[in-house]
DNA sequence: GCTTTAATGTGAGTGCGCTCATTTTTGTCT
DNA sequence: AGACAAAAATGAGCGCACTCACATTAAAGC
């Protein structure tokens, strides 16, 4: 039967949800891989069967919201927005889907995310990246012509929006709001970079 | 005796040699404590006794490298730089120093260094972010004034820092000079935040 | 020298993420 | 239903960084 066989295919997402539960409550780094089989009911071997790593699988939460929030993005923009206001609303509703896993991301972020590519591959993040900077590549191209290289520029810009993460998972003010401010300093320096007549 | 108590210390300076010419041959990674400990011969705990961790152990390299890279910058500063030309010296001279790790040093910086602050502290990364972005404050300080809060302005200087360094540690242009046109570019993006009159 | 006290070294032990040979379950074909 | 192969689950075991109760050594007081 083709039916149960996707039925169980959703024992993945029964381990995302109790994963993504039990980070939340206890945090990443306390959280252990056995904490997550012996809640789910499965022996402590299973769930290397679905996520080649506990990284991996938290990343997999990761990647699901980051696209969720690409996906506002596309619906939310008009495309008349100039270059940086632009960007602006891909990071905030990224950052939006971000939000319930705000609390212990960091460490998944940082080494998943990284500036610093491992030889071990994680495949997920490069996947993350190479999605989002499309979309930031896009937006290069749409607005003026840019005055360096791509290879450069998309790599500048991968440090500004990690550091945007990274603000915004520190960011203690009401709602993260002090990001907001920091999101739109941080484009519009990028933003001079580009050929863009319009920038602030 | 004082002086055999110090000839002890010097067990440390053993520690470190013994480990970053085995990370350059084998990798972080791969290196594990045990490895360390029995090319120094002593017993498998031994190094906890002078190093709280591995990691710590490896920042002490990075740590003691960008304080000797600092000391050059100020050796070779004239002080009538501009802006970026005055930080890209200090950079430059950080990054001579490190070159012996540069094959190694990436997670380690990664982690030690990283944008996403642990509950865990890394001591040793806090005083090298705060050394360093001491310099950067001044020299923002010394030219013109800042269009921004100075803490927005040091998170941002931070991520493009980290980002300099990454660049660095996958150029394989020879020489790693691609990196001199990144730290070039990267620097005239952030002093165009900086009311400095002449910026290119 | 001899004893005392503090500093340092020791290595079996711990819990972690992860592996993999084996067992169990599932879906298909007669 | 029963036989069979493919897929999935299992959990003992591995190597790792790191801990800690204890052994060893060194410095100081007598």
């Amino acid at each position: 039967m083709r039916i149960s066989k996707k039925a169980k295919k959703e024992n993945r997402n029964k381990i995302l949800d109790i994963s993504a539960n039990l980070f939340l409550e206890k945090g990443y780094q306390e959280t252990t891989t056995r904490n997550i089989a012996v809640k789910a009911g499965m022996a402590s071997g299973t769930m290397f069967n679905y996520f080649p790593s506990k990284e991996a699988l938290a990343m997999t939460l990761v990647s699901e919201a980051l696209t969720k929030g690409r996906e506002a993005y596309v619906r939310r923009r008009t495309g008349k927005e100039e270059f940086a206001e632009d960007l602006f609303i891909l990071i905030t509703s990224e950052l939006r889907q971000l939000k319930p896993y705000r609390k212990y991301i960091g460490p998944v972020i940082e080494s998943g995310m990284s500036l610093f590519p491992k030889p071990t591959v994680s495949s997920e993040g490069e996947k993350i990246r190479q999605e989002h900077l499309e979309i930031v590549q896009e937006a290069i191209t749409r607005h003026g012509c840019s005055s360096a290289p791509e290879f450069i520029l998309l790599n500048l810009y991968w440090s500004l929006y990690l550091g945007i993460i990274a603000f915004w998972l520190n960011d203690e003010s009401r709602n993260q709001e002090e990001t907001l401010a920091f999101i739109d300093y941080s484009l519009h320096l990028f933003s001079g970079t580009i050929g863009d007549s319009s920038n602030r």
